[in-house]
DNA sequence: TTTT
DNA sequence: TTTT
């Protein structure tokens, strides 16, 4: 339920294994990074390459899908909304920011056979895995902005 | 030049007065904040909103006109890329992050008329400007990622 | 669910009044056209504009609020997957094919003040309309799709 | 140079082998087919797939990347903006329709080693193509809409 | 800091 | 920290 739209696309690779958690309240939740590259002439005429890394969250789900079948050097394509969140520095008592992905499409690129995979495509009866948020969820309070004030504090980032 | 995408696309309302600057080396440079707004229901079942700020950067002959032509308030599309800059806080020693979008395209929404814009469009031979980024750009230095560092140390942010 | 990604966005101005049915199986649907402008400089140097028709139709939730919101002239932002259906031309017997946008969001721009709205925008008790897709709906049959030849004979388009 | 937004983003398979040729004017120009597969739950819950075709126009430098890189099968991500033609059916005089994707960014997606390329990631110098649209072709007459009638009328398709 |  |  949106006034105005807010969306990221990205097509990258994992810069590592998706981590998983499940907060008190029982939502799985999955973060990992993915970096897009981007090659460039500089001023002297030779071609540089720039990355740039994205932080990726998905929950429910969606959440167990990216944990079951993305992995590290996985390439893949991901939908969301950006969204900054901040918090204390313990150390610093200061405030920090850190802008995510709060993903609700996910698409597995490439045919998986030398992306590291647990060889899913060999598999004749393997079904892709929907990557779409689960619809039911799209009424429900929505995650990351709807969770209770312990779900937040119980969040691994 | 990409291998990969990395695109983000929002629609709201700017939070302030674009502010524009130009660098040592003569590059125009333009700063503003869009809210993106999102409604949704709690777990008690009522309508909460959520506004997401973005921080918009723009460059050359888009930096131009969204100078000229956007003000507070007014409502813009965006479209660009991620960027995550990082610099050193001289107060605490430590690294700090923020992520903005690299603007390519930029479209006024709206009629302008209660956009506390300055009419642009009663005039009847105003032309809409156009706001793609300057294509003579697209092959030259990636603005941001090819500055020099004295321009970088310059940025107003 | 999708294996892939199929998506169109536009924004634009209604070419008409959104044109609204029910199926033979008591769904909702909604018809309508939006224009997108394009100015670029001809051969000769002079500005040219052109403008681009697409076929838009929402189902469900989605549809109606389409219809009772939107009208003739209003600018909106929509987005959803393209569409190609064939049927036979009945006077020639031949093939025919047109492509549609099935719309999973739709975004009224500018304050409506100005739009030939119903003014809904000037009730202080207005909710700004929902236009996502039902959620409930993105694991049904899809729409479009799903529908009974029966149903599809009945399109009004 | 655009006011509004017409824009179509997919991921999918070639369905052909890039069709090129060079229009009387000097213009490259190549066609192509792409495959989006959605898969659903019918009414009756059992797994459907859908497959749509989507028509992909790529001019200029785009042009020779695609005919030169992709080949039947190779899943890509093509970006561009929705385009209808008309023509009149000679047989039955009748004026027909179909709508393009005017293709301004190509994506080659997945390693390339099993998707029946000419083998080009195993060539250690190889560079990988940039694909966006030339960009000094930005500022120039749009092609497609910029075309004259005469190279309208030569268009293979 | 925007908007409805 | 990815990939080509």
């Amino acid at each position: 339920m949106a006034r105005g739209l807010n969306k990221a696309m990205l097509i990258g690779h994992l810069g590592n294994d998706p981590e998983m958690r499940v907060t008190a309240s029982g939502q799985s939740v999955v973060n990992f990074t993915v970096a897009t590259n981007e090659s460039f002439r500089d001023n002297n005429g030779n071609m540089q390459e720039r990355t740039e890394w994205h932080r990726i969250v998905a929950w429910g789900k969606l959440a167990e899908i990216c944990n079951q079948y993305l992995k590290k050097g996985r390439q893949v394509y991901v939908e969301g909304r950006l969204q900054t969140r901040s918090w204390d520095d313990n150390k610093t008592g200061e405030k920090k920011y850190t802008t995510e992905i709060i993903c609700s499409d996910m698409q597995m690129l490439g045919s998986g056979r030398d992306q590291g995979g647990q060889g899913y495509d060999s598999n004749p009866s393997f079904q892709q895995p929907t990557a779409q948020k689960n619809s039911f969820r799209d009424d429900t309070p929505d995650q990351g902005g709807g969770l209770s004030e312990t779900e937040k504090d119980d969040l691994p980032f």
